[in-house]
DNA sequence: CTGAAAGCGCTTACAG
DNA sequence: CTGAAAGCGCTTACAG
C-alpha cells in the first residue's frame, strides 16, 4: 500500500505538507504542489479513509436507518436508498444501511461504534423512540418524515397539504364536485399512526371543506384486492360519485380494475386519481393512472443533503416539504353529467369516517 | 468518549488484556474477565470501530456495488439491499451502497480508499469490466449474477434452468402442450446481453425441445403496455395457444390485462405463468398471477454470506444457484380443449426468433 | 509556506 | 495468563 509517507519522501517534503495539500487546509506553493501531485501520480497514491477518519474524528460515512421488521415498503424504498447513496457519493461520503428496530436499541448500539458522522432516519413515526436515541447520542441526524414533536429537527417530508390541494384542484378543474377519497385504513395496526396516511386524510378533510364539498372517505388497506372492494363500496354508498382519489397506489390499481369489472368506463364514467404513486405502478393500470408522483428520489436526496449541511457546517437546510407532482395519465377526464355544486353539498358527509 | 484505556485503568489491567478479552484472541482468567466486564459496564464502553479497523486492517465494512446509471431496477432491488444489509449485520459487518458505472472506473477509485473488506457486485453483466477491476485490486468479492467467464469466482444466481423446468412442468401437469414464451427483448440496447433474459430464453428452448414441443417465442420489453401487445401477437400468430409463460413481471400484468380485454377468460381460455416475479406484482393482477417468485432475498443474503465466508476464512460457499419457486396464483388451470401433442408438433417453430 | 512530533483508539508481535 | 511498546496511516496544533 502506498502511504502518504511514500509520497512525501518522493516529493521531498514532509507528510504534513502532503496532508495540507490534500485537504486544502494550508496554502502550498505552486512548485511544491506540482512535486507532490507528480509523486502521487507516479505512485498511484490513494488516501486511506480509515486513517483519515481516526485522525480527524470524521469518518465521512453516514447511515440510512430504516425499520428492520416492518415490511410496508412500497416500490419507492429503493429510490430512497439509491438517491441517498448518490447524494452522499457526490459529497464524498459513503452511505451504510442500518436495519434497526423501532425501539431504538439497535440504533443506540450502532451509534456507539463510532462509525458514522450522522444518520438519515427513514419511515419516521409520529412518536419515534429512535429520534430520542439520536438526540441523546449527540450525533447529527435528519429525518425523512416527521414526528409530531418537531422542534428544530432537520427534516424533509412530503407536502401532503399541497399534494392533496393540487389533486383536488385538478379534479375540480375537470368539473368534478362529487368526490370520494379511498384513504388508508388507520385501524390496521401496521399503519396506526402512520404519518403519510394520517396527514393525507387530514389534508383531504381540510381541502374538501374549503371547497364546501362533503367529506366522503372510505378506509382501505394497501392491496389491490382491498382497492376493488373499496371501489364497490363507493358505487353503492355514493353512487353520484364522479371522481375518486386513492391514497395507496396498490389500492388504486384495484379501484381501476374493480370499476372496469363492474362495467364502468374510466375515465368516461368515473375518474380516478392516485395519490402517492410511482410511475412503475401507474403504468400497470389500464388505462394508465393519473397520479401524484411520490417524490422518493427528491426526499432521499434532500434528507441526505440536510444531514451533510450539518456535517459540513454549512447553512442548515430549512425543513423541506416536497409535494407529489401531478403526472397526467389517462384516468381523469370531465364528468359525463356534471351536477350542480348545491346539489352535491346537500348530500353531506353521511357515512364519512369520524 | 470512553476508551479502552479508561476500561483498563478501572479494571486495573493493561489495554492489551482488554483487547484480548474483547476479541477472544487470548485466554483471560475468569477473575480478570469479570473485572473488565464490570468496568465496561460501569463506563458504558463501546469499542471504536475506526480505531479497530486501522489497527487490524479489517474494517468490517463491505460494499454492495450496483449500476449507477441503468435504471432497470425491478421491485426486487430493495430486497437485495435489505437482505444483504441484514445478512451483514448478523455477522457484525456494515454494508455500504456503491453506485458505480459499468466501466469500473468509479469502482477502482472507491476500492482505493481502503474502506471495505470486500464487495458484493450486483447486476453482473455477461462480460463485466468491474469484475476485472475487482480481480486486479485483490479485494475479495462475490457476484450476484454471473459473467460468462467464471473460473472459480464466488457467485450466486438464479437457477434459470430449474426455474423454467419447473414452470413448464407445472403447465404440462395441467395438460398444456401449446405453449408460448413471451420473452425479453434482447435487441433492446438496455438489455442486450442481460444475463437473466439470455439464460431464461436459452433454458426455455432447451426444456421445450426436451418435451418435443415447438419453440415459440415472442420478444417483449419490460412494460405492461408491451405485454398487452405481445398477448395480441400470441393470439394472432399462435391461436392454438393454451398457456403463456412471461419472462418479465410487468409484461405479465399486461398479458393478463390484454387477454381479458379481448374477451378471453383467464385461466379458463388461456393460462398465464409469470417467471421471475415478486408477490407485490403478482397481487396486482386480476386474477392474481401464478408465478415463479424471484429469490431476491435469498440472493442478497447468499451473496453476502459468500463474501463473508471468504473474509472470515471459513470454508468457501460453493456457487449457489437458487431456483425461483412456484407460487400458485389463479392464472393457471387446465386447457379448455386439450389438443393432441402430434397436432401441436406439426405447427413447428414458425415465426420463432433465431 | 513547511516540518517535527504528538496523537486518534485500537491490535499484535514480543517478552515474561 | 498479562503487560510494555510499536505501529496502523493519517491530521493537527505548535513552532519556525
Amino acid at each position: 500500500m502506498v502511504t502518504m509517507k511514500d509520497v512525501a519522501q518522493r516529493a521531498g517534503v514532509s507528510i504534513a505538507t502532503v496532508s495540507f495539500l490534500l485537504n486544502d487546509t494550508k496554502p502550498v506553493t505552486a512548485a511544491t504542489r506540482a512535486r507532490i501531485e507528480q509523486a502521487m501520480l507516479d505512485l498511484g497514491y490513494r488516501r486511506n479513509m480509515v486513517a483519515r477518519a481516526l485522525a480527524s474524528r470524521r469518518t465521512h460515512i453516514i447511515a440510512m436507518a430504516y425499520p428492520a421488521l416492518e415490511h410496508r415498503f412500497g416500490m419507492s424504498t429503493s429510490e430512497f436508498f439509491t438517491s441517498a447513496a448518490e447524494a452522499a457519493r457526490k459529497e464524498d461520503y459513503h452511505l451504510v444501511l442500518w436495519p434497526v428496530g423501532n425501539d431504538g436499541v439497535e440504533l443506540r448500539e450502532l451509534l456507539g461504534q463510532g462509525l458514522v458522522d450522522g444518520v438519515v432516519l427513514m419511515e419516521v413515526q409520529l412518536v419515534d423512540p429512535r429520534v430520542d436515541v439520536l438526540r441523546q447520542s449527540g450525533t447529527p441526524f435528519a429525518l425523512i418524515g416527521r414526528t409530531t414533536d418537531l422542534d428544530g429537527l432537520s427534516h424533509v417530508d412530503i407536502d401532503f397539504d399541497a399534494t392533496v390541494e393540487d389533486a383536488v384542484r385538478h379534479l375540480r378543474e375537470h368539473g368534478h364536485h362529487e368526490l370520494v377519497l379511498i384513504s388508508g385504513d388507520l385501524d390496521d395496526p401496521r399503519f396506526h399512526d402512520y404519518g403519510p396516511w394520517v396527514r393525507t386524510e387530514e389534508a383531504y378533510r381540510r381541502v374538501v371543506a374549503s371547497y364546501d364539498l362533503p367529506i366522503r372517505i372510505i378506509p382501505c388497506s394497501d392491496t389491490t384486492q382491498a382497492g376493488k372492494a373499496a371501489a364497490a363500496r363507493v358505487l353503492t354508498e355514493y353512487p353520484e360519485t364522479t371522481a375518486i382519489l386513492v391514497l395507496n397506489e396498490y389500492a388504486a390499481l384495484g379501484v381501476v380494475a374493480g370499476l372496469k369489472h363492474t362495467g364502468h368506463d374510466i375515465p368516461g364514467d368515473i375518474s380516478v386519481l392516485s395519490l402517492l404513486t410511482v410511475p412503475e405502478t401507474a403504468a400497470m393500470a389500464d388505462p394508465e393512472l393519473t397520479m401524484m408522483r411520490t417524490p422518493g428520489p427528491e426526499l432521499g436526496q434532500l434528507g441526505t443533503q440536510a444531514l451533510l449541511r450539518q456535517l459540513e457546517g454549512d447553512d442548515p437546510l430549512p425543513p423541506q416539504l416536497v409535494p407529489a407532482k401531478l403526472h397526467p395519465g389517462a384516468t381523469v377526464a370531465g364528468p359525463r353529467a356534471p351536477r350542480s355544486k348545491a346539489g352535491a353539498g346537500r348530500r353531506g358527509a353521511r357515512k364519512a369516517r369520524s
